[in-house]
DNA sequence: CCACGAGATTAGTCATGCCTAAATTAAAGA
DNA sequence: TCTTTAATTTAGGCATGACTAATCTCGTGG
């Protein structure tokens, strides 16, 4: 018997955090120790002891005053951990009746607790899914992110110019109400070019809505030139 | 891992597992300092400070040198978490494909990392069940535990005498061995009062087979007489 | 009725990971 | 180049919960 526990991981849930949080902000680039910080609700000097550690144990590239990037291996397991997070994200609203706005904490607790055999047996019941309920890509067993499909579109109907942008999914409260306009990942929606004053004009599956400048700033991307 | 989002356990992992030990350890009776100890697989001193610390926050009666019991505090406390336990077990052999006896240690670590938000929806999906898969009664939210039917029967057949014996659900490893004689809980399992030697026969839902002396110490109950 | 031993508790550490306050450094503008 | 300041790191602590070694207590046998 290798693990008594069988198959949990072997890094602490804080520096799982961390080196998702790297993943996340970095994209590659370093990340600077304040950023991390806001990220994740700790003060700057916690953030410095513990890229320390980091470095040391191998999992991230730190160099004093430079910022921090990902090792082959801390993108490893950062991986690891964003597939579990989504693949749980998805379970919960497939099958638990959660709301897709609402998972996102339980699934940030769940991801450190589950063992391998809970993510694998999850990944069978939802059919090796590709994508999570936010739109976003499921790293496979082996950390290999799924291409998220390009989602322009050549239009329909009107002629107009305009193209499907992805929502970022990011602050619940905002999500929430932007759910409330029909606009969710996986729904499709067209944003058109015209802008009228503090709002832009969406088109949704059925009908149009439209969207504050405030809320806008939670879709991404750019109109077709 | 504390309460950021406002629906999670006010104690900690630790606590839990010291409540838990005590309500299973006790039903009631004060239980030794040695005895936690070696349930939570921590040092007896380790098991002393906690129980002072557990006395004055008031959710366990302890005396010096007397044992512990847990106060209504913490017997509801402790419920909630065998509530959450038997649940998750449950789910994890109806829903995810787990094997019966493989779900201890899983749900061992869930039980701490889910919301109330998720053990509710847990047990809408299950229907409000009131046995987990170990035959073992599931609290309700309220904290009541339901009835263990009686399993005694009046013979059939053969005119011998016998009555269903309950398994007790402890060692992973014996429960295995007598998964594959088809001895499980929930099913029907008749024990003659014949011996022979260091084996008891059983009569199952097909057939009969035999079970060694130490096998059979995992089965409670005494034979009608 | 007292000494002994098993079991319990105290004393003193350690590891994690967080904090605030006080330096230090890098990098930009004068 | 030099100053300034924002970002970062160091220094020093705290809380939790575990450990070992040493000491104490209760209950029992002599």
């Amino acid at each position: 018997m290798t693990n008594l526990v069988g198959d949990r991981s072997p890094i602490s849930d804080s520096v799982g955090d961390y080196l998702k949080a790297i993943w996340t902000l970095g994209g590659g680039q370093p990340v600077s120790t304040s950023d991390l910080a806001r990220q994740l609700g700790v003060s700057p000097p916690s953030v410095s002891g513990m890229l320390v550690k980091l470095n040391d144990s191998g999992l991230v590239d730190h160099e004093r005053y430079h910022g921090a990037t990902l090792t082959p291996g801390g993108t490893r397991e950062a991986l690891r951990l964003v597939r579990r997070h989504r693949l749980i994200e998805l379970f919960l609203v497939n099958h638990l009746g959660y709301a897709w706005d609402e998972v996102h904490e339980e699934a940030e607790i769940l991801e450190h607790a589950v063992s391998d055999q809970f993510v694998e047996h999850l990944d069978i019941l939802l059919e090796s899914p590709t994508h999570d309920p936010h739109g976003d890509p499921i790293p496979t067993a082996d950390g290999a992110l799924p291409e998220t499909p390009d989602r322009r579109l050549t239009d329909t109907a009107a002629g107009a110019r305009f193209r499907i942008f992805r929502l970022l999914a990011q602050d619940p409260v905002s999500l929430t109400e932007l759910a409330d306009l029909g606009l969710k990942p996986g729904v499709e929606v067209l944003m058109l070019e015209t802008e009228e004053g503090d709002t832009l004009h969406l088109r949704l599956e059925d009908g149009e809505v439209s969207l504050s400048r405030e809320l806008s700033n939670l879709i991404e991307g750019e109109p077709i030139g």
